[in-house]
DNA sequence: GTCTATAGTTCGATAGAC
DNA sequence: GTCTATCGAACTATAGAC
């Protein structure tokens, strides 16, 4: 904690704090790991490899992550900071909002290849208990499809949506479709528009479950 | 081919043709390959622990397959032969039949965790094009797609489906729409019914499309 | 058809020099 | 902080006995 409050902590003008050039392999690291993870996965992808492609030795990289298990869960957890801390911190304001910010969660998805298909690759390798990655993808889709279903719930409940909508079904299908179409852009990128096709899904969903039988708004 | 066909000849009543012994060690060679790939996927799966649970040696192993790679491609082609051709090569009496034996295929799938949880792995890894089972997955979404589009393109041109239906958008997302619940299904058995799920999204998808906006009729 | 033996790599991780 | 050197283990595949 106090290592990770120093190395960000500005101390000159340059930026040039005590830990500022470990820092900078650091996430050079991680990025290369990254495409490591999504290509091979986690069993398969090699230490070694990945030293090379940054242009250190094996027990260079081990200086920076104490072994690949501690590799995987720091990239994973660099990698959390974006997306859920940007999307499912911020109360949204109707479900409808909801929609419209998962349709632009999607979209920037399809500007990281790297990331977004290493989770493709992790959420499949991880069902298994004893994956390194188990735990956090359990806990992930927990916490998303909890806010999900609460924020359907609360739409439910203004009469936004109608009374008897499913929302632990209708959350999951949600995810369902995020994760499904994100499969098939991976394996066919030119084929698959992800955030036009979740925009059309969210338009005949929101004419389904809303109480104006409308589409779904615009963005406001 | 000469060979395959003799393996499947009944020449006894006891059914002791010149390869029964040699075919029952292959089927469960293949059995416990599938355990296997969905457990640790293609590149981090060991010939070594696949022939020792089957009670063989590596060689003995390799006497049948004559590679990791035949082995998976073999694995791939006998789960084929199940649901594709007992589910896609008949033709479809409209739309709404579709949707029940999609529906069909998904609880037959339910009940073969080891080989969903295979494809989920596999469909993830090989994304990547030299991947093994890249052209596989390549071809299967391609077919499964085309099908499914072309079954909803009729239905649209019969009246049962609104003229102006997007018939590969809705194509992609019904194939979406499964994945995405096996995937969530495989991390959490027990809090997803995938058919149940399945059918509650058919339902809404064919109010939102069919021409009489009524739900999807139950099994003729 | 199954075995043993082994070649030839590559792996993750550690130890210690600089 | 990065290097070299190295350990012990696991891997795929081959060769040849039986």
């Amino acid at each position: 904690m106090d290592r990770t409050n120093s190395r960000h902590s500005r101390n000159t003008a340059k930026a040039r704090g005590p830990y500022a050039v470990g820092d900078e392999r650091r996430r050079r690291i991680l990025d290369v790991a990254v495409e490591h993870f999504a290509q091979w996965g986690f069993h398969a992808s090699s230490l070694a490899r990945i030293a090379k492609e940054v242009g250190v030795t094996q027990g260079g990289l081990l200086h920076h992550f104490r072994s690949k298990e501690d590799l995987l869960v720091s990239v994973l957890e660099h990698s959390e900071e974006h997306d859920i801390e940007q999307f499912f911190t911020v109360d949204f304001d109707s479900a409808a909002d909801c929609f419209l910010r998962l349709t632009d969660l999607v979209e920037y998805n399809s500007r990281r290849p790297g990331r977004t298909r290493m989770f493709n690759v992790l959420i499949g390798e991880s069902c298994e208990p004893g994956h390194p990655a188990h735990a956090f993808f359990k806990r992930r889709y927990a916490m998303v499809l909890s806010r999900l279903t609460d924020t359907l719930r609360a739409a439910a409940d203004t009469g936004e949506l109608a009374a008897d909508t499913d929302c632990t079904a209708v959350a999951q299908e949600i995810v369902a479709v995020m994760d499904g179409h994100q499969l098939q852009w991976a394996l066919t990128p030119d084929e698959v528009d992800m955030a036009e096709r979740l925009r059309g899904y969210f338009d005949r969903l929101y004419a389904s479950i809303s109480t104006t039988g409308e589409p779904l708004p615009p963005k406001a």
